[in-house]
Formats: structure tokens, C-alpha cells, sequence
DNA sequence: GTCTATATGGCGATAGAC
DNA sequence: GTCTATCGCCATATAGAC
């Protein structure tokens, strides 16, 4: 504590801030940009645009276009507990857990046209989110069809499907609902879709919660 | 017959078989590039590069970029006669259909790649392909809501699920699982997942023929 | 930390010669 | 029917002033 009386010394922090809140701008454009375009076609003028800055600044902050990227699907995946939440093993919970992202995502075509045409364009080799969604499918595939072994535990899991099974076709079906539902909103529930799904597969019902 | 010897008289046909064999060419070589790029990163530079000819040159046969797009997804309706076959009406025949479908897609990748990143890509209002998925799933969910009303008129469709529903979740499941596959081929069957998701949601054997 | 200015290159498309 | 040459635009990225 000096002469100037200010508790906080030379306001540091608040340089931080404002650093902090202009990358998470820039990061929101970017979604917002990489939704409307994709990766490859968005541009890194228009996310510049959109956040008020010229590109010279904004490359500032993130150094290339990858790296951009990299730093959207990062911020998204720890901000979403989605997969976190459901890696308890409990069958119920995760196949509820992930009704209610569908839910939540009827809400943000944003994200779901990013992660639309982000995991199509990727499928290339080359591509800079290709590991990124090699290892989201191991990932998502293995929390899904733990949740599967616990219901076929209980005799609950439909005879002739193995866990795995189930759970690349739970994925497929929620991505493939996402593409059919961005063109025809009006006709596709992806909610009501993936509960319906479940119910053929396994014993389970939704009754109760959402 | 003349003094030339050559019963062919200047050979006028020769010369529109080697511009069909051009054009042919071209969309070949354009399906590759849009496979691997999508259509908006795609560009006729790399088209005309793969076929051997400059950009000049391919836009003769092809007055712009949208207009090479819809040539190339005309021609893929045409070949591929997957949806006219299945116009009959007869569930057995239509589901099977699809299965086979899903067969053939496995031995081209690239094609796969195209309508995987173009379906995304499509989803914007304003892309050039858009109005033609918008009706392209119109009438697949058409197509395929009749095969399982079929199916529901001879009580092998599971209660609870409408043809309509079936036949979203039949499309979305087959979407889905090309970008799967895309991702780890080694992991994901995709005749055999549809053909499971097909004995959940009726009773089906597909024991005979695919 | 943000700017202007600029380098460098790919893009779709056109004009006009052959 | 195909070419060369060229236009105008937009992209990513860098250099250096403030």
C-alpha cells in the first residue's frame, strides 16, 4: 500500500480485463463467422469486421487462421459440460443428458451449422480440426456406449445390438438429425427424434424428466 | 464414298463425342475437387488443372461455378437410380434398397465426401445448392415414409412411431453415419448399422438378399 | 494493443486471338 | 473449342508507426 490510496497498484488487472474480454469477442465472431461459412470460406476480415477491429489487430491476438480455430473449439468444449456430465456411467442420466442437448442445441443453429459443415470439412486428413474430431468421436463414442453396457446390464439394452453399436448409432443419429433439421425446422424435432430412437433401442422411459 | 477411302464422311459425329467426352471430363474432375474442398472452397483453377485444360477453357463448357455445381448433382441423380427404384411403394424392397445404397457408398469415398461437406454447406439460405437438398430430402423422406407406411399396413412397423418419424430417423441416421465412417472407417459398418437400426424399428430380415 | 500500409497470392470471370 | 492475357476482388500474413 504506497501514497496514491488506490488499494489496487497501477490498475493491472484491468489491462488484463480488457484483453480477456476482447479475445472473447473476437472468439464469439469467430463462431459466429465459421457458422455461417465454415472454416475454410470464413474469413478472417469478416470476423475482424464483426468485432471492430482491423485484421492486423486481431492476429494479434491469435496468430494464424488455425489457430483461431483451435481456440473456438477449445473455449466451446470447456464451457459445455456435455460430455463431462455423462461420463458417470449411469445409463439413464447420459441418455437424458444427451436428449437435452438436443434440446439446448434447437435453440443455437449457430453452433449446430459449425459443428455441421466443421466435422464435414474435417473428415479431411489435412484439415486443422481433423484430430480434434478423430478424437471427439473416440471420445464421444466410448461415454455413449459405457452408458450402453450399464442398461444391457440391467437387460434393458435390446437383444442383438452390442453397446457399441448402440453408441455409433446414437451419434449418427444426432448428427444426421442436425443436418435434416437446419434445412426443415418446421419438420424435424430433433428432441422428440433421439427420444423416440432410445425407446426403440433399450428399455427407457422419458416420462419423467425432460 | 470418295477418293479419301474413309467410309466416315469428315467425321462431324467425332467431334461432339469429344466435347461430350470434355464435358464429362470436367464433371469428373469437379466432383473430385468439391469432394475434397466442398463446393465454396473448391475452386475451377484446380478443376481445370486435374482435367488439362485453363479455367478459360473449362468455362466455355460451363458458363460459372454454380452452373458446373448443378451439372455435377444432376448427373450423380441420373446415375444413381437409388431413389427411382425405390418409388414402388414396397417397403421390402425400399428399405433393402437403402441398404444397398449404403453398401455401394462404402466403395466411394469421394462421393460420400461431396454430399457429406455439400449437405452442410447447403444449409445456408443463400448457397447454390440449397434449394436442391431442401428437395432432395423432401423427397427421400417422401419416399421412404411410404415404404414404412407399407410396412404399418402389414403391422411390422413398431407402435409408436409414425412413417413419417421412421423416415426422418432413417435419413438422419444415414447422414450421420457417412461422417463417421469418413472419420474411422475401421470402426463404423455402415450397411450393417443400418440394417440394425431397420430390425429395431421393424420386423425385417435382411437374412435373404443384401 | 491496435492501427495503416503493404506484400503476396488465389480466386472467378472476361476479352479477344487462333 | 481452346488458348493467353488480364482485370478486380478478397484472402492470409507481415512490418513498422503510434
Amino acid at each position: 500500500m504506497d501514497a496514491t490510496a488506490k488499494p489496487r497498484k497501477r490498475e493491472p488487472r484491468g489491462e488484463y480485463a480488457k484483453t480477456r474480454a476482447t479475445r472473447a469477442a473476437i472468439l464469439d465472431a469467430a463462431l459466429d463467422v465459421f457458422a455461417e461459412s465454415g472454416y475454410r470460406s470464413g474469413s478472417l476480415r469478416e470476423v475482424a469486421q464483426r468485432v471492430g477491429m482491423s485484421e492486423a489487430g486481431l492476429l494479434h491476438h491469435f496468430p494464424n487462421k488455425p489457430a483461431l480455430l483451435a481456440a473456438v473449439l477449445d473455449r466451446r468444449d470447456h464451457h459445455s459440460l456435455e460430455w463431462t456430465r455423462m461420463t458417470e456411467g449411469n445409463g439413464d442420466v447420459t441418455l437424458r443428458g444427451l436428449v437435452e442437448t438436443a434440446t439446448r442445441n434447437s435453440s443455437s443453429p449457430g453452433v449446430v451449422e459449425l459443428y455441421c459443415i466443421l466435422s464435414a470439412e474435417a473428415t479431411a486428413a489435412d484439415h486443422p480440426a481433423h484430430e480434434y474430431f478423430v478424437r471427439r468421436y473416440e471420445l464421444g463414442r466410448s461415454n455413449v456406449r459405457r452408458a450402453f453396457e450399464d442398461l444391457e446390464r440391467q437387460n434393458r439394452l435390446m437383444p442383438g445390438i452390442t453397446p457399441l453399436n448402440a453408441a455409433i448409432a446414437t451419434l449418427a443419429m444426432m448428427d444426421g438429425l442436425q443436418v435434416q433439421w437446419l434445412l426443415h425446422r418446421d419438420v424435424v424435432d430433433m428432441a422428440a427424434e433421439l427420444r423416440r430412437f432410445f425407446t426403440a433401442f433399450v428399455n427407457i422411459d422419458f416420462a419423467s424428466s425432460p
